[in-house]
DNA sequence: GCGTCTTTAGAAATCGATTACTTGCAGCTG
DNA sequence: CAGCTGCAAGTAATCGATTTCTAAAGACGC
């Protein structure tokens, strides 16, 4: 398939020939384990730096039978909560000298089974995966004893993880709601399979049903913009519609604002608005929008943390799970405001 | 480093000793070379299923000198103008078999050199980057003759390339604030060692220049939102302020939203926006924000294709150039009202 | 029925590094 | 001074697949 033409590479032979010593020396040089004679170390580097030589990785993986890379699976590259937890994820691994390699597979169950096949053919050091649902198949990675790390969404296999108290904050965002006066919260949540989904809509229906004498009201949709709008729509037409809204992801929460828009409502008055996730712009919409905050940095860099613990074999034999805690951001969107 | 503990892995001759032949035919058999007698290869197909066997990616890599992996080296990944090139690179890789490797610079030289190494060491099939500046050396993947493709940016080296024509975005985004009557216009743009931002200055000094009688007025900030905020502030303490701002990058824009909201200045009023980068929050914020809008996702599309056919072998030698065009949304922010 | 050609499967070389093992030399000790 | 120890450098095994080469068997024509 790749086909590459007649590139001469400088193989360690070379380098050995030049410096005039084995291939040994030129490796044990190179990587600094035994102690190598100065002065051939330098006349080695010399002839390593003239030729240009690169270490081949594959061939040194597959002697060493391991890399310094790590496999970051994400459900979404467009959602800055997945982009926060990859930057944590890279700032542990690159203090600890592994590199991070993204994969995005994009809610699609097809991709992330490629990836994580990919994943363990490459034989990376560990791989932290948002796992599209209960049914992602880990198995192979487990068998294969490569370390893992789920965040984001639980499985029912045993392995670490790092979660968020989605449901405690949904409980809180949804008594805020009633608590600010809105008398007909609802809640547009994930698909049914999205664990994450799940949570959130418990969370809100466990607020509305102790407060009681209110009515369950909630829709389901993907996560994205347009999971947002058709939701709202759907809320929005019933005999009786909401007049507040708990929206479990930021994405969502644009379609919603679209769709809120289109109809007029003006939000804090004749509609509450909340949100799940601190995207960037969440504080330059009109009205500013509340929103329950997830620390998406520290859930990657604990999940890096708990995989180079396991890498390095000084983790416990029983996976570890850790749970972190949202923070509810109240803005304008969600006080209610008499009209004018 | 990365040590793993008596995990039986099954290799190749496991599966061919469970299937009672060798070696050489697990792999013809699994690979579909050549003709493998179909008793045999179902037998050796059913062999593989019992031990879970997945072949060691590394060892066949190394055989075969080649991969079926794409790394994408993006500056960054919190940036929705990057996560769309990204969405590009990956319909098209995919849709040849190829698996994409996200690798996040972070307008970091050191964590792009990295990188660069690591896809040069792991023997990628191509690489896709979006140079830091023109100091990002390519050099060493030339060398190994590995298929390169730069986006966003463009190097001295000869290689292929996408670019935009932020130039005349930039001169168009201008020429629309004077055409709209803001009488003085001022640009935000990216640092100096960034071409993008550059040629955005370039664009907006151009219609300035033309136009006459106008003062050149801009400054220059990292391409996040604090670039912005900072930017705006010194544009706006000036002694005579600019009336409306050309923004190069939208995360710089919720920086300047940020500022002008500080100061209380109403936009599409007392100051004209408009920005670079069709982010998903600019029809949402109010006024909604114009915008020059980049092809992002075909710039990744077209990047892919021409990678792909370097891989393939099917290109011509000298590097190919593509330019893509801007396009003009203008929304309320660039539009004056009266005040009222 | 025999020689040639084609097909298929096994044996062994190969990819390019790391590293276990071997060797040779220098320094010490009994 | 023989023998032992320690250390650095070289030789060759190794990682786990693919692929070339080789051999055997079956097909076919004369």
């Amino acid at each position: 398939m790749a086909w590459r033409v007649g590139c001469r590479v400088v193989k360690i032979g070379d380098v050995a020939r030049e410096a005039g010593v084995s291939v040994a020396t030129v490796s044990r040089t190179l990587n600094g384990q035994s102690s190598v004679d100065p002065q051939l170390a330098s006349r080695v580097r010399e002839a390593a730096a003239r030729l240009g030589y690169r270490p081949n990785g594959v061939a040194r993986n597959l002697r060493r039978k391991a890399t310094d890379l790590l496999a970051l699976i994400i459900a979404d590259v467009a959602n800055p909560f997945f982009t926060a937890i990859t930057r944590g994820v890279e700032d542990v691994a690159r203090s600890r000298g592994f590199s991070v390699l993204l994969c995005n597979s994009d809610e699609d169950p097809g991709k992330e089974s490629t990836y994580l096949r990919v994943a363990e053919q490459q034989r990376v050091a560990g791989v932290i995966l948002s796992p599209h649902r209960d049914g992602s198949d880990i198995g192979d990675l487990r068998r294969a004893g490569v370390p893992t790390v789920i965040v984001d969404r639980p499985l029912t296999e045993p392995v670490d993880s790092v979660m968020v108290r989605s449901r405690e904050g949904a409980r809180a965002a949804t008594d805020h709601l009633i608590d600010a006066g809105w008398r007909r919260p609802a809640c547009i949540t994930g698909p049914e399979d999205a664990w994450t989904a799940q949570e959130r809509l418990e969370g809100y229906l466990s607020a509305v049903r102790e407060h009681g004498e209110m009515d369950e009201l909630w829709v389901r949709g993907p996560f994205r913009q347009q999971g947002g709008t058709s939701g709202a729509a759907r809320l929005l037409d019933a005999p009786k519609p909401p007049d507040a809204l708990l929206v479990a992801n930021a994405q969502m929460a644009l379609g919603v604002l679209e769709e809120v828009r289109r109809r007029g409502l003006r939000v804090g008055i004749d509609i509450g608005l909340i949100t799940f996730d601190e995207a960037p712009w969440t504080s330059f919409v009109e009205p500013p929008m509340s929103v329950v905050a997830q620390p998406a940095y520290d859930i990657g860099a604990q999940a890096a943390q708990l995989l180079m613990d396991r890498i390095a074999g000084s983790a416990p034999a029983e996976p570890r799970h850790l749970q972190l805690s949202t923070m509810l951001v109240v803005r304008a969107s969600s006080r209610r405001q008499a009209p004018r």
